[in-house]
Parts: structure tokens; C-alpha cells; sequence
DNA sequence: ATGAAAGCGCTAACAG
DNA sequence: CTGTTAGCGCTTTCAT
């Protein structure tokens, strides 16, 4: 097993220092095309890759071509498209995406914090864990650029990419309540995060809106997993007067409450109206599927609410680009 | 924005050399419990967070603790709940994931290759793009241990882990065969693949062992990909003679087929029979709904085949360990 | 039990 | 146009 062929290998054969070489490589500085031609030469010949951790090691800050993506739940559909965006354009710019998974584990998410850092990636994209987060602060103070996408933190004091949660919520809300139900049953989000915070908001504001009364035992708390949609909608539809429609505030829980609805036999809309926030892989025709098995004209179909998350978007607020 | 500490500010505080800090961490080598107190005080005091990038420049082979998984479609359930997978337990033995995605294209698997490499990881993890892919071979002869999982290379040259994918493909078809379909439509993989390979020798395998005689156009090939399972199970429906039952090979394709199968209004099993290789989320929901749906009381009712990957499962080959 | 020093492979001044 | 040189932060002999 022979060493990897650095610079000093190339610059020997060549004849020349290893800073041409470098300089061929970077195209900085000016090398005669005839050396040019000499050194491309040796280094297809012995295989030369630049290593980069070397590189990164040495360039402090900026461009070393290393992007770090930390993500809450990879499982999550929402949040692997994400990453096969955000790996779209590193790829398209010539970056490499250190990706992780902090499966909703605020320890997790801060040991990966602590290894983007060290392993000096040029910056760091995040759906926070929740909005008080001083780990993430604390990086942007260290010196790498955080960016957070999704979530938020709260204040203005970062970069951030999302969606309008209160409106998406507001919305899906006073659609059912302008269907006729009162007894709307919702499956919330963690309320330490911004999303699940501002969906919960739009819940409470469109029966506000439409002078519904709220009932607090309506109002469930899950974690954004598939479980905890199973279980929660199990609770709820067993309630004695049990609400006539449910609002799910994310894709995954969605997908649980749709096995619980499966698991008790109930035919949506007829017996339970239903609308969830984010789109996941075949939610449209499952949920035609479902209308068809029931059997009715409803005009109270269920819906999937898309929570749309993309760059041409412009009613995405971009703020405070926060590069040092 | 000052510095992030280093070996040095810790060695200058505690008035020793940067060795024995350096000694302190990794426990090696003695160090008087006094001095190793003192310097755990001073990192916690001033935030030392030690440099992986340092650290894996420095050791050339081995544990620097930083694993390579290059995934072919990040979209794919199952390898999100692959990638799922080894960043859990790579994170239990305090390891990292540099994590990309291919997206089934040769030149990014390449791309992702040399970035491992250049990134000095301890190991790469990966379903190779096609069975003869010298790149990856290459790889290995470079001194970086390559494991195959799911798809291998031809040959026993490296360690690999995957499911019986002939045997699963075989018993599936096998199936519908007993129950009656002689036209089974079958959506491969592409045959550059050890998975797709296998599966649809597996197809071919049963209909041999039955003495059913397989019909040239209902075989179609695609990508793993959903729109190529919606494509080509529209073009094998729009058949003149069409089959009465089709089997697909993964779980992606599966879906785009259940979108064609939805749009054309077909009952599961009664107007189309269906088997697919892998689970996905909702697979079990979504068929069994499909079969109320269609109300009819068969005994033909589709099945998704399980294909599972887990650790305890003893029927995975682990074989040719190359540890250099 | 600790220090000194040599690099890992590369970039970035600073000289010519 | 090209060479010299000083590190980046760390591990690892080799001394003491």
C-alpha cells in the first residue's frame, strides 16, 4: 500500500517547487503554459489528488469546499429531500456536504455542532433543535457561518430559510372550521421550536378568527415522529365527544394518525376529516384512495397541506446574512 | 472573532508542553494525576475543542474517526433508513458520517470517491453504482477499506452485506405464478447492478421452475427510480395482451406503478396483482386499503416483500473482511 | 513523568 | 514567472 502521491511528488518529477504545482492547480499566480502542460502531465500520470484536509488545514477560513448539514431526522421525507437539495448545489459549487442525523437529540445535535467546528467546515446549515439554543450562537461566535433552515432560532439575529407556519396552520384550520366543525382535534409539534410553535399559533388564531371555542383537551403535544402521531390520534378519537376533524402539524405524525384512523376503520371525511401539514411520497393518492374507499360525495375532503421549500420561493424571508 | 483555542494556549496556560496535553486526552503515556487535573481545568476553562482536521492530516491510517458513505438515492426510504442506520451506531462509537449522495450517477459516484479519499476517512461504505466498477477497486488498492452493502461488486474481492436478492425476487413471482398469473409484467433494475441482476434472475428463475414460459415484452427495465415505475407500468398495462400481474423491483418504482395503477383506476388484486421488492412507509396501509377499496374477497391479494437489513440477521454474507 | 522536535500536505506571504 | 519558507494543529519518536 504506497503513500498517496502529494505535491513534493509531482514538484520532483517536474523539477520544479511545490508551490508551482500548487499554483498550477489553483490557477493563482502566473506559470508558464509550458510548465502548465508539465505538471497536469505528471500528476494524471501518478494519480496526484489534492488531499484536503491538508488544504483545510491550512486555509483558516473560507472556502475549503466543506459544507456541514445537520439535520433532525433524516427518516423524515421532509427532511431528506432537504438534504438532496442542499447536496445538489454543494455538488453543482464543488462542495462536500458533511452530513448527520440528530434524530431530534439535543445531546446529538450538539456533538455535531462540536464536529462541524472541528472539522472546520465552511459553514454549518440547521433546523435548530429548539429556538433557545446558545450551542448554535455560541458556533456563530466561534467563527463559522450558521444558517438555519426549516426551524429557526428565536430573534432575528440569524440567517434563516422557512416557511409562513402560522399562515400554512391558519389556513388548513379555519378550512375546516369553515366546513362545518367545531371539535377540531390537533396533533401539535414540540412548542420549543418554531414550527411547532407557530402551527399551534395558527390553530388557536383561525378559531379565534371564526369565534370557535378552543378545548384544551383537544390540543396534543407529539415530537414530529411517527409514533407519537399514532398514539395522539388514538387518544384523541378516544374521547368521549372526540373531534370530528384533525389537524396533524407535520408529515410524519400524519402518516401515524393515518394507521390509527386505518386501525379503527374510519372512513375520512365521513366519520374523521383530516388534514396534515407537509407533503411525504405518495400522500396524494393515498388520500384520494382513502376518500374513494369511503364512498362519499363529500365536499369536505381531506387534504395534504404542502409545505413548499424552495429557492425560487420568494415568500421566503432570507435575512441578516451573517458572514463574520 | 479570536482563534479557537489549540494545543499550545493549553500547554502555555498550565506551563507544560504540548505533548503531555496532548497525552492527557488520548490517555496515553503517564501523566501525574496532578498535572492531567490541572490541564482537564484549563481546556473546560478556555473551550478547547481538539482539531480533527490536525489530528487526521497527522495520522495517516486508522482511527481519525470519520466514516465515508456514499448512498445512491438519499430519497429512497430504504436508504435513508440505511444511512439512518450507520450514523447510529457510528455515532455510538463517537465516529462521524461524511454522507453524500450519488443520485445513481456514475460521474458523482467518482466525484464522492476522490472526496473520501482526499478526506483521508477511516473507511467507505457504499452500494457501488454497477458490478465492475474498478473505481472503487482502486479505492482499496489506495489503502481505504471499502465495505459493500446492499449492491456488491462482482467478485469476493471485498466485504460486503446485502439480502438474498435472487431467492426473494424468485419467491415473490413464485407466488403470483400459484396463484394463477402466467403474464407477470416485471419492472427490473438495471442489470449493471447485482440487485437488479439477481432479482430478475430470481423472475426468471420461477417461471423455469414452474414451467411458465416468459413473455420478452412484459420485461422492462428501469432506474429504481419512481418515474420509471410509472412509466414503464403504463406502457406493460397498455400492452394488447397485458399482464394480470406485475412484479417490481424496488420500492421506488413500486410507487411510481401504484401512481399508474391509481390513474387508471385498476383494483388491487382483482384488475392487476402486485408484488414489490422493498417496504416503504405506508406500503402496508396504502395496499390494504387498496384491496377494501376494491372489495372483492381473493385470496391474491397483493404483498409487499420485506426486504430487511439488520444487523442480527444472520443470513446477510459478511465476507472477505479487507482490513489492508 | 515530561520536553523537544520532526513532520503530515498544503497555502501564502515574501523574495527574487 | 518561479523558488523559499513559515506555519496550520496535532501525533509521535527520541531524549531526559
Amino acid at each position: 500500500m504506497k503513500k498517496t502521491p502529494s505535491l513534493v511528488d509531482v514538484a520532483r518529477r517536474c523539477k520544479v517547487n511545490i508551490s508551482t504545482v500548487s499554483r498550477t492547480i489553483h490557477q493563482t499566480g502566473k506559470i508558464s503554459l509550458d510548465t502548465q502542460e508539465r505538471i497536469r502531465k505528471v500528476m494524471r500520470e501518478i494519480g496526484y489528488k489534492p488531499n484536503r484536509v491538508a488544504r483545510r488545514l491550512r486555509t483558516r477560513v473560507g472556502s475549503s469546499g466543506l459544507l456541514g448539514l445537520i439535520i433532525p431526522n433524516i427518516q423524515n421525507p421532509f427532511f431528506s429531500d432537504l438534504a438532496r437539495g442542499v447536496e445538489d448545489v454543494a455538488y453543482k459549487n464543488n462542495f462536500a456536504v458533511l452530513l448527520s442525523n440528530y434524530d431530534e437529540d439535543p445531546q446529538k445535535e450538539l456533538f455535531y455542532l462540536d464536529v462541524m467546528q472541528a472539522e472546520s467546515v465552511d459553514g454549518i446549515i440547521l433546523p435548530p433543535i429548539h429556538e433557545d439554543d446558545p450551542a448554535v450562537l455560541q458556533v456563530v461566535q466561534n467563527g463559522t457561518p450558521v444558517v438555519c433552515v426549516d426551524r429557526s432560532l428565536r430573534g432575528d439575529t440569524l440567517d434563516k430559510v422557512e416557511v409562513d407556519n402560522h399562515r400554512g396552520a391558519f389556513e388548513a384550520v379555519e378550512h375546516l372550521i369553515q366546513r362545518g366543525h367545531s371539535r377540531i382535534g390537533v396533533i401539535s409539534g414540540p412548542t420549543n421550536l418554531s414550527t411547532g410553535r407557530e402551527r399551534l399559533k395558527g390553530y388557536k388564531d383561525a378559531h379565534a378568527r371564526r369565534g370557535v371555542p378552543l378545548h384544551p383537551e383537544l390540543i396534543r403535544f407529539g415530537d414530529y415522529k411517527e409514533e407519537s402521531g399514532r398514539k395522539l390520534a388514538d387518544e384523541l378519537l378516544s374521547l368521549p365527544a372526540a373531534p370530528t376533524a384533525l389537524f396533524v402539524c407535520n408529515g410524519l405524525m400524519t402518516i401515524g394518525a393515518l394507521e390509527t384512523i386505518y386501525a379503527r376503520g374510519l372512513r375520512i371525511p365521513r366519520q374523521i376529516a383530516l388534514i396534515g401539514f407537509d407533503e411525504f411520497p405518495l400522500s396524494a393518492v393515498l388520500v384520494k384512495l382513502w376518500v374513494l374507499y369511503s364512498r362519499r360525495g363529500e365536499l369536505t375532503r381531506p387534504q395534504i397541506f404542502v409545505r413548499q421549500l424552495e429557492s425560487n420561493q420568494t415568500s421566503i424571508p432570507i435575512q441578516n446574512l451573517n458572514r463574520d
